[in-house]
DNA sequence: GGAGTTCCTTGATGTGTCTCAATTGTTAAG
DNA sequence: CTTAACAATTGAGACACATCAAGGAACTCC
């Protein structure tokens, strides 16, 4: 187990081989917990890490399973949700290069994971990484750092779910994909979707038709243009921001 | 400064008066932060914090402001809410004693927090209470165990916003501040409602009239009984689990 | 290149919850 | 006790979104 987290040398949608490379090069750690460990120490994380490929559509974490590995993701889309029994789903997050996922850090996964791309990602088991936070402190104070941003946008994430319109709901999250995209050095502007409709209907409590709708309505109102499949241009970024009101 | 965390000798609503005391008899004490720190080192603790009585619909934290404070209730009742610029309200969640308030390590506040009934707690400067996580590792630990358990409640509250119906979200409620209750000492069948329907409302992502709607037509099919104002009877647990489904 | 599958869109209709409005109940003040 | 202010309930009607149903577009697999 020589190899650790894995740089991104060209995007998987593209079809290209993945090169494995050692954390010191790796594109994303500079975003995740990675970031917190020098890099003299970086072979003791790297020494716990494997490195793990993930088909489109696998679930990989199980809501309720024992939550014996925590995740990094290096590249692809995640989304992260829960079930009802009658198998009514909420998605409470998609996960992107660079985020965290388990930070649970309970006896048991709270939410599944599904691969909405083909994903790549660090895996660490969580016992050695627990032990992990006794010599490098600076991984804790990390951690807390993430938990306080993922509360805030669960925090977000309910007013939307709970108090906005369909119309808000679908353009508070078409910019959110677009800051998101920006602020890990991708391009504002064509917003990618690598999720179905469905996916998307399933974070914003709706249903797949209403958000289709609603897409159609902001192509018509003149607020993004539908070109080719997955993309949004936001032909009028100022007026989608106005209906989100500075949020 | 010489009293610190307070300990509730009476309950607030009865209208007896409440005798600050030092962290060590703290009452909320084993429910919060303050239990990672050894007795002996409470001192330290107690040097740092004021003891603050907030009135009945105080505005205490408000969104957006510099976090200058962390809170600890030790007893009554907090709505931790955001605000949408027209005034759509989402109440992300509710605080009872023991539960810590400024959890998002951020510079500023992400929600506000209003008093729904008399509100006793203590409040830590930030600054200063950031300074002690290096002598004592155990807070860390422990706010990051707290900062878990509040990202699995988030969670679960964007199914029920998202995916569930009125009657199924109010009798989420009601089971949650059933167990709640019972967790911290209290009791787990007449279950006691210190906020008003409109704050149930906001909770649940619902408007008033829909929750006294709901209410009725659960006290019509003989899941509940409303006999005192504030006081719901849960007259058929089991039938009201079965709602929820092992929720 | 054709067939199957999945995804997306659009239409017609239904309904759960919201909105508006009025009444009653409750609490606090004088 | 009276009055005012607030909280809770109930009804009538409207509407945003869900549901049901069908057609078309894109992708995958032989």
């Amino acid at each position: 187990m020589k190899s650790a987290c894995a740089q991104q040398v060209q995007s998987l949608s593209s079809g290209k081989e993945l090169l494995p490379e050692p954390c010191a090069a790796c594109a994303a750690r500079v975003l995740s917990v990675c970031d917190a460990i020098d890099d003299c120490d970086l072979d003791r994380l790297a020494a716990i890490t494997s490195v793990q490929d993930i088909a489109r559509h696998q679930i990989f974490v199980t809501e309720g399973d024992p939550a014996d590995h925590l995740f990094n993701v290096t590249d692809g889309t995640v989304k992260v949700y829960k079930l009802l029994p009658d198998g009514r789903q909420q998605i409470t997050g998609f996960l992107f290069a660079g985020d965290f996922l388990g930070l649970s850090f309970l006896e048991r996964y709270g939410c599944s994971a599904e691969a909405v791309t083909r994903v790549r990602c660090c895996r660490f088991p969580r016992k050695q990484f627990a032990a992990m936070l006794t010599d490098f402190p600076g991984i804790e104070r990390r951690l807390l750092g993430i938990a306080s941003n993922e509360l805030a946008a669960a925090q977000d994430h309910m007013v939307l779910l709970g108090r906005k319109t369909a119309r808000e709901r679908v353009s508070t999250f078409l910019l959110m994909l677009s800051r998101r995209a920006a602020r890990s050095g991708g391009t504002a502007d064509p917003v990618i979707l690598p999720m179905t409709r469905t996916d998307i209907a399933d974070y914003l409590g709706l249903t797949v038709e209403t958000v289709s709708r609603t897409f159609t309505q902001l192509k018509k109102d003149g607020f993004i243009e539908l070109r080719e499949a997955g993309v949004v241009h936001l032909s009028n970024l100022p007026a989608l921001e106005d209906l989100n009101e500075g949020f």
